[in-house]
RNA sequence: GCCGGGGUGGGGUAGUGGAUAUCCUUGGGGACUGUGGAUCCCCGGACCCGGGUUCAAUUCCCGGACCCGGCCCCA
C-alpha cells in the first residue's frame, strides 16, 4: 500500500456519494432560503494576498492560516475566513444600489488543530448586508439565520444570545476600566473558566471592585432581548440613556415578526475579533453541549479599513462542521432517497442500440438512466440495476425491439408490464413527480 | 504548539517473538445463454511508517505521521 500516496492532509476529508448527499441537501436549504430573503450568490478566489488578512486581524491569527510564498516571493494564504474578501468585493464596486445582499457558500482553511467540529478545511455559508445602518438590518440577517436552521430541521433546537460591542465597551469603561478592549477577551471566556479566575482577571483589567459583582451578574444573566433596557435599567449601572441598550431592545422587537424564536441578551458574547463595532450575536445548539452554531455581527469600519469607502455592515458565518454534529445529535441529518433511475437492460448485442435509444430518449424527458456500458448477460445487466438503487427495470429484447414496446420492470415488488416507449416514458414521468426530489 | 486515547484487507474482527495471519462482510467473476435481491463455487485484498532489542518483530521498546477527543485559539 503506497501510503504516502494514498494519505490525505490531516483534518481534510474526502465526502463518497452518500455523503455528498446530504451535503448537497443543507447546500440547497442554504440557497434556497437565501433566495427567498433576496440575497444573492457570490463567489472569490480561495487564495488572497496574505495581507488582506493581517490589515483586520494581526499576527498572531496569521500562525493560523495556510500561507505561503509563491514564485514571485509574494505572501499568499488559503482564505480562512469570507469577510476580507466579501469587503474586497463590495468596495470594488460602488456603483451597485444599496442595500446589498450576498451570500456565499465556499471552502476555508485555517491550520489548526482538528478536533470536535473542527477541521483544517471546511465549507461555511456566509451572509452579509450591506448599506443600511439600522435595527432592521440587525433583524434581518438574524432572521435569515434562524430562518435557515428552521428549514433545516433545528426550529425549536437552537436559541440566539445578542449583546453589542459598543455597549459593553461603554459598561465597562463606567466600571473604571482604562482600556475596555482589552477586558473583552475575559467577558468572551466567562463561562469557560472558574468564576473566580474571571474576577481576578477583570479586578487586574480595572474593574472597581463596587462594580465587580454588577458585572458578574450581568454576564450570567439571560433576559429576553425585548426586555433588555429595564434589566439594564434595574442592574445599578448608569446607562439608562444609552442609545445601543434601545437599539438591542429595537431589534429584539423587530425579530417577532421573523421566525426566531428564543432570542436573548446575553453579555458574555462579544466574538473573538476587533473588528465587530455594534451588535454581535451567535445561534447556541440546545440539545447537549451548547455549541455555537453560527455566529456574527455589525462590522461598519472593516470596509472602510481595507478600502478607504466606509460601509457599514452586518454578517454571520455558519460552518458544515458543527452544524453536521449539532444536526446529527438531533436526528435531522436524515439519508435523503436515492434518486429515481431506469436502467435500461438489453437481452442480446442486436438490441444495443435500440437499448441507447431508449435511454436517449428518457433522459430528454428528464428521467435519469443508466445503460451497462459492456455487453453482459441480461442477468448481470439485471443484478447491477437492482445493486445501484434503479427503480426500475427497463428490459428490451428481440421482441421489444421489433414491436416498439419496452418491458417495464419494477424493481421493488418485482411486477413487468410491456408497453409502449411513450407510455413507459409517462409512466416513469409520474413516478418521478411523486419522489418529490 | 501542548495533553490523553487508538491502529490487523474497503468495513467489522481473531490471533501470535518464528511456519501459508482467522472469520464475517464488501468488491470482482461464475453456476443462470430473456429477468435482480437467495444459495453455492472461484478470485482479489491487511499487520501505519521508521529505528531499536532479538537468531527472528505484525507482536516488545522508542520516535514520527495519521485518526478520535481535550487544551490554546476560534475570523
Amino acid at each position: 500500500m503506497p501510503s504516502k500516496v494514498m494519505d490525505k492532509l490531516k483534518g481534510f476529508r474526502d465526502f463518497y456519494p452518500e455523503e455528498m448527499r446530504q451535503r448537497r441537501r443543507i447546500f440547497n436549504v442554504c440557497r434556497e432560503v437565501s433566495r427567498l430573503f433576496g440575497y444573492e450568490e457570490i463567489s472569490f478566489p480561495s487564495i488572497e494576498p496574505l495581507e488582506l488578512f493581517r490589515v483586520k486581524s494581526g499576527d498572531q491569527i496569521l500562525d493560523q492560516t495556510y500561507s505561503f510564498r509563491d514564485k514571485g516571493a509574494r505572501e499568499l494564504t488559503l482564505i480562512p475566513e469570507a469577510t476580507p474578501s466579501v469587503s474586497r468585493m463590495l468596495a470594488e464596486r460602488k456603483d451597485l444600489p444599496r442595500p446589498v445582499r450576498w451570500f456565499s457558500l465556499e471552502k476555508y482553511w485555517r491550520y489548526e488543530e482538528p478536533q470536535a467540529g473542527r477541521t483544517r478545511e471546511f465549507y461555511q455559508y456566509n451572509g452579509d448586508l450591506f448599506g443600511p445602518y439600522s435595527e432592521l438590518a440587525d433583524a434581518e440577517i438574524i432572521g435569515l439565520a434562524g430562518s435557515i436552521l428552521d428549514n433545516l430541521g433545528l426550529g425549536g433546537k437552537y436559541e440566539f444570545h445578542v449583546s453589542h460591542r459598543k455597549l459593553m465597551e461603554n459598561i465597562l469603561l463606567k466600571l473604571g476600566a482604562p482600556r475596555p478592549a482589552d477586558v473583552l477577551p475575559v467577558i468572551d471566556r466567562f463561562h469557560k473558566i472558574p468564576e473566580s479566575a474571571s474576577v481576578e482577571k477583570l479586578e487586574q483589567a480595572g474593574i472597581r471592585s463596587d462594580g465587580l459583582d454588577t458585572l458578574v451578574r450581568m454576564l450570567k444573566a439571560r433576559v429576553n432581548l425585548e426586555t433588555v433596557d429595564s434589566f439594564l435599567g434595574n442592574a445599578g449601572l448608569d446607562i439608562a440613556g444609552l442609545p445601543e441598550v434601545e437599539w438591542l431592545k429595537m431589534v429584539g422587537m423587530l425579530l417577532k415578526p421573523y421566525s426566531v424564536k428564543n432570542v436573548i441578551f446575553d453579555a458574555s458574547i462579544v466574538r473573538g475579533f476587533a473588528y465587530y463595532t455594534g451588535t454581535v450575536f451567535e445561534a447556541f445548539d440546545l440539545h447537549e453541549e451548547n455549541r455555537a452554531i453560527l455566529g456574527g455581527g455589525r462590522y461598519d469600519n472593516l470596509v472602510s479599513v481595507i478600502s478607504g469607502t466606509s460601509i457599514p455592515a452586518i454578517g454571520f458565518g455558519m460552518g458544515d462542521v458543527v452544524l453536521e454534529l449539532v444536526m446529527k445529535a438531533s436526528g435531522v441529518w436524515t439519508a435523503t432517497e436515492g434518486e429515481l433511475i431506469a436502467a435500461v437492460c438489453f437481452a442480446s448485442e442486436d438490441c444495443v442500440t435500440y437499448a441507447l435509444d431508449l435511454a436517449s430518449q428518457l433522459r430528454k424527458h428528464g428521467i435519469p438512466a443508466l445503460i451497462s456500458p459492456e455487453s453482459r448477460s441480461l442477468s448481470s445487466q439485471m443484478k447491477d440495476a437492482s445493486r445501484h438503487g434503479a427503480r426500475f427495470a427497463l428490459i428490451v429484447g428481440e421482441k421489444e425491439k421489433e414491436r416498439g414496446t419496452v418491458t417495464v420492470k419494477r424493481m421493488s415488488d418485482g411486477s413487468q408490464k410491456t408497453v409502449t416507449i411513450g407510455e413507459a416514458i409517462t409512466v416513469l414521468t409520474g413516478e418521478l413527480n411523486h419522489s418529490g426530489e
